[in-house]
DNA sequence: TCACTTTGTCCATCGACTGGACGAAGTGGT
DNA sequence: ACCACTTCGTCCAGTCGATGGACAAAGTGA
């Protein structure tokens, strides 16, 4: 049983130091008047943290707004190239990695192929890839977050087990954090997917939501209540092993007919390939589905029903309202995306089901780095994503 | 995108308290300068605290403890009949209710029977209820708990609805508090179950659990980092309109093959009726399992698989290590439990599945009194478990 | 008996929020 | 051009509450 921590003078300050912070994130330019009667803080102290917030360079003054009647506000507003995060995403053929600034926007990008490496020898590239992504950088570092396949404690930044790469318990957060001093987050891909669309959501953003990728494998991440949710040994979010079918086929984690032997990008690859006698990659199903190509819409649709039940059972489970799709097989389009929510719709109880929105997401390509620096901007803004 | 409240003084006091109350009650019989230790915090502060605490009489001293080398320490303990609580259940065929300690022990019970009200009637029969468990108390009356089936939305105290007793969007927390005057808290039955395994757990409490009650329904109650979790339309655990069977009988929801046509009470009596050919009762399975009867030991085993099969799902999705089953047809015992167990350790992914504990509640009875009642003293305790 | 510990309280200090006051800088009316 | 009024940002005294050191009370062991 965790006792929670003892409160002192510094935590209030930290805390209404970061609800400043975040106000300013979200509210644009605004004015410390503004902002104090946003955050119910007096202007006195809104002032001073301001003051703070300057002397770091976190926020910057723009100018005077325009006049209500009084003396015109001094508008302010976050600084977002004043400091910089790294997010890396190793996925199965390459390790990307981007420098992203306090807005999630990516300034700098590098993209190393991975080649076989596993091991000590893949450690050994992830440093190649920050040691080429941070030279001339100029900002300070906020500190680096990864993404990363498998399961992951994001709490302690190890790696449980990663397959492809052959790491078992490896603590990656703690190795990296050492040899670059800075704060660092280690988290499953699906899970550092999630956190970008939560964090970089805006106006719209929500404090719960699912988002699912479905690539080789499916995963899914939740952030529950504003924050990533990983469970009791951070396998939250890992529905790609559940059994969806007592006769399917053998699946690589040694079960018949998980989630992923159904749905996933290799089981659809292999069917399409059957369906033509040749070989078929997900853009050749996509294009026959576009063409209208009946064994193609009978894949996107047994594919996305299969998923569309597998979201059926999180609505029952759990009642969120926003679930987003990212990864390679979103790109199979309306009619999978069609299936995935006529199943999902009539399968989970109907109160809950109505008002679910499940969607696209908008940047697949770089979800997961974007996700990775998430984890160390929303510190920054004080919207403590993890725990 | 609701803004977190600003920090101040007096919430920094209130934390603290709180702290210092739980580490109390937590950890039994202790000294100022054990919490002290415990907390973090200095003698200074505890003893400050504790001052406060002895007026208000939520803790009191038991005399003197062991020496070890220097002053014998003051032990101190929370008292635990100092403030009340009352937590009612409002089951399909009686309203009960009772009135619980600090502890969580039960001091008095009512039982009305419902006898077919419904509507206002029905809430006519709460406050009769509450009058006849209030009557003659003396120690202060924190709140109200209140655990009821349907859907309910426990941050306003709104039953969105609830079938049985035809209440649709009824504020049943707004009514009751301003009758009594105390805070009052909504749960659904299942959720307030979960509430009570979690917080009076005692030594044994982990931030996670699933607590899912099987009866006429089939619910499920979530337990998230340490609070109940209830989804953007309170139907978290709603698990049983989950469609498990497309085949499968039609529910009372309208739909076919619901998780509760199969694992649910009325479907098992349904089955053991049919089977014997008369009528039979839950407890007349029961017993037919002991005896050894083939038919009953069929019945429980595919009660069990399929609530198996959707704890699967959950383990997937949540990777929660502890679930406890309760309600009524965990009479069914071993055989039932053990079908469970073996369906839900089989279907989810393995690395997750071995870690998970799954037990039948020990005090079937009474636990959604108890946990309507644990919402209000998990308050007085700083748990703050909605929320 | 004495040196040493441990406990619980007292006191001075400090960090951080609060509320009122004030000058600066606007607006609008005459 | 002048004046009353508003709004903004800052300054200052006041207060709340945690902190750390000091101290008496009450133990232990040599």
């Amino acid at each position: 049983m965790a006792l929670p921590t003892k409160a002192t003078h510094q935590q209030t300050r930290v805390h209404n130091e970061r609800l400043v912070v975040r106000t300013v994130y979200d509210l644009g330019p605004i004015s410390r008047a503004d902002v104090a009667r946003q955050t119910g803080l007096t202007r006195t102290t809104v002032s001073d943290v301001v003051t703070g917030l300057l002397d770091d360079g976190v926020v910057k003054e723009i100018g005077r707004g325009p006049s209500s009647g009084g003396k015109a506000p001094i508008l302010l507003e976050v600084d977002q190239d004043s400091r910089l995060v790294v997010g890396l995403d190793l996925g199965e053929e390459h390790f990307a990695g981007s420098v992203v600034n306090l807005r999630g926007e990516i300034r700098r990008t590098v993209e190393l192929p991975v080649a076989g490496r596993d091991g000590d020898d893949a450690v050994e590239l992830v440093f190649a890839l920050l040691d080429r992504l941070l030279a001339g950088t100029t900002a300070p570092l906020l500190g680096i977050g990864i993404g990363t396949p498998g399961l992951v404690d994001s709490r302690t930044g190890t790696i449980r087990r990663a397959v492809n790469l052959d790491w078992r318990d490896l603590p990656l957060g703690t190795i990296v954090a050492d040899r670059y001093g800075v704060p660092v987050n280690v988290a499953n891909d699906s899970q550092a997917a999630a956190l970008a669309e939560y964090t970089y959501a805006g106006e719209g953003r929500v404090p719960n939501l699912i988002a699912i990728r479905v690539g080789r494998g499916v995963g899914a991440g939740l952030i529950l209540r504003g924050a990533l949710f990983q469970g009791d040994g951070s396998g939250a979010g890992e529905i790609g092993h559940t059994v969806v079918d007592d006769q399917g086929a053998v699946c690589r984690c040694g079960r018949r007919g998980c989630l992923e032997t159904v749905a996933g990008m290799r089981a659809i690859e292999a069917r399409a390939a059957a369906a033509t006698g040749g070989d078929a990659d997900l853009g050749a199903v996509r294009a026959a589905t576009v063409e209208g190509e009946p064994w193609a819409l009978a894949i996107a649709d047994d594919a996305g029903a299969a998923l569309g039940r597998a979201i059926a059972a999180l609505i029952g489970a759990l009642d969120i309202q926003r679930i987003v799709l990212l990864g390679p097989v979103t790109a199979l389009g309306e009619p999978w995306l069609a299936a995935v929510r006529r199943e999902a719709r009539s399968r989970a109880l109907a109160p809950l089901a109505d008002e679910v929105d499940i969607s696209v997401g908008r940047q697949p390509s770089n979800v997961v780095i974007r996700g990775a620096s998430a984890l160390l901007v929303a510190r920054e803004l004080g919207l403590s994503l993890v725990r």
